[in-house]
DNA sequence: GTCTATACAGCGATAGAC
DNA sequence: GTCTATCGCTGTATAGAC
């Protein structure tokens, strides 16, 4: 009980960082991650540039802390469809909308955007990019290999390809999205993937 | 016969504006507009920043150009496919061939990359970027539109939805095999695409 | 944990000679 | 059409007081 920490605390306020890291990743979504300073965050938040990099040393470090954030956001809401025990096409509905929300906020998907940036970005936050890829993947082809075998799912591949094409397809919708200012389009997208997975052959 | 405009030109030799579009779109479609500068294409050309400012006096001049001129190539390359009179299928897999280039030469598309960047870019490039999409989208819901009326195409959506679902797909595909450094994953997302517009209902 | 002040590199862009 | 030199600004990061 004595060392209590970080992921075990109760309610209390937003911390500093926590704003920061609110901030840079609604940045690093609409912006990119080479296309916003410590200035812009400073100035939203009210505190001095030398502060920011009190909390956050580097921008190196800061962007990490982001994507990894966002992860373990997005890894809950897939662990929170498992739990739901679903049958495929509905989680893959349930899956479809946290990237719903993402258009609907008009934003990219933070590791969309930073895949974009790939070749630019220091190397923790390549690693950590692959690595949400990678688990993306492995979930997705888990729950596609499920409907495969219950019959009400029928990919045009194996599991792997079909939860790439997924990723990739999502993705594309929503970078198009932006600048064609066609939320619908996204949805549209969206309803014909799960159609053609589901369609028999 | 007295004005001889550029477009008429012979078999010139490749003028210093045209080395500087092909090192400029490089950058552009590995690195992203906001990160490069002219201080890079000043270097890897041989000449210096000034003379570069010559040719093109800012980077968003230079940025439209580079658009400008990969939209028309692009062009040249569907008027192609338009010529040689396929059926559907066949154009849609020569459309799919434009980007799997783009993928062999480990980059992004153009205007992929730019899309993601759109927030951050100037006016005429945004307008630039959002014709493309425009025109690539009409296009293909055109050439699918053909194909459903052979019945040899069997989308899911409109042709217009269609067609946007095909150009993020292609976008994302392209978006996540650069990370990933997974070409077999792009050829593989393709064939999913154009094997789920094939299958009959 | 916050601040002011500043170091230092890089950026796009310009002036003016050749 | 090319160059050298430089301007003004912004970027990340640091020093050191409170």
């Amino acid at each position: 009980m004595l060392a209590r920490k970080k992921s075990q605390k109760t309610k209390r306020a937003i911390t500093t960082p926590d704003r920061i890291l609110d901030v840079a990743e609604r940045l690093v979504q609409t912006r990119g991650f080479n296309s916003f300073s410590y200035a812009d965050i400073a100035a939203e938040i009210g505190i001095s540039k030398a502060s920011l990099h009190h909390h956050f040393s580097t921008k190196a470090r800061l962007g990490l802390a982001v994507v990894e954030r966002y992860a373990a956001r997005v890894y809950a809401a897939l662990a929170a469809i498992d739990a739901a025990r679903l049958d495929a096409p509905q989680g893959l509905e349930r899956y479809t909308q946290i990237y719903a929300g993402v258009v609907a906020q008009d934003r990219l998907c933070l590791v969309g955007m930073l895949a974009a940036e790939y070749n630019t970005l220091p190397e923790p936050m390549q690693q950590a990019i692959r690595q949400y890829i990678a688990d993306s993947e492995r979930w997705l082809a888990g729950l596609i290999g499920k409907g495969r075998a219950a019959g009400n799912l029928h990919p045009a591949g194996t599991d792997r390809e079909t939860a790439l094409l997924l990723i990739g397809a999502l993705e594309g919708a929503m970078l198009i999205a932006g600048p064609m200012k066609n939320k619908a389009g996204f949805a549209a997208s969206v309803r014909q993937l799960l159609a053609n997975l589901q369609r028999p052959d």
